[in-house]
DNA sequence: CATTTGACTCTAT
DNA sequence: AATAGAGCCAAAT
């Protein structure tokens, strides 16, 4: 299991509940690893995705913008979704860390 | 087996 | 405050 580290990742976005989402940094850290937030993305890109039980839209930036460009549809699809979870978006097209940003 | 790359984040200018 | 650059570490080739 050389991918441990990508099954890990995944089994802690999945426990994401809806309407909140978590930046990368803050997934890395919670599998134990604050400094590979840049894998945490990476293993979402070879995630089986949302239908797999890996909501990678709830996952933004430690801003709370998008992965515009490399997400299924685009950002539009997926600040659609994570609004029709009850996600709350500031008027930048970013999600309102300070109210939707999840917390273990 | 070595090199390249990558959905990030922080620090410095 | 905004922009630019470097660092991190594992997976893919």
């Amino acid at each position: 299991m050389a991918e441990r580290f990508f099954a890990r990742v995944y089994d802690v976005v999945r426990q994401i509940p809806e309407g909140r989402v978590a930046t990368y940094g803050q997934v890395a850290s919670m599998v134990g690893e604050p400094r590979k937030a840049r894998f945490v993305g990476f293993a979402m890109h070879s995630s089986p995705g949302a239908k797999g039980g890996v909501p990678c839209h709830r996952v933004v930036f430690k801003d709370g913008s998008l992965c515009a460009g490399y997400v299924f549809g685009g950002p539009d699809a997926q600040r659609a979704l994570l609004e029709e979870e009850g996600v709350t978006f500031l008027a930048d097209g970013r999600v309102d860390m300070g109210l939707c940003q999840w917390e273990a």
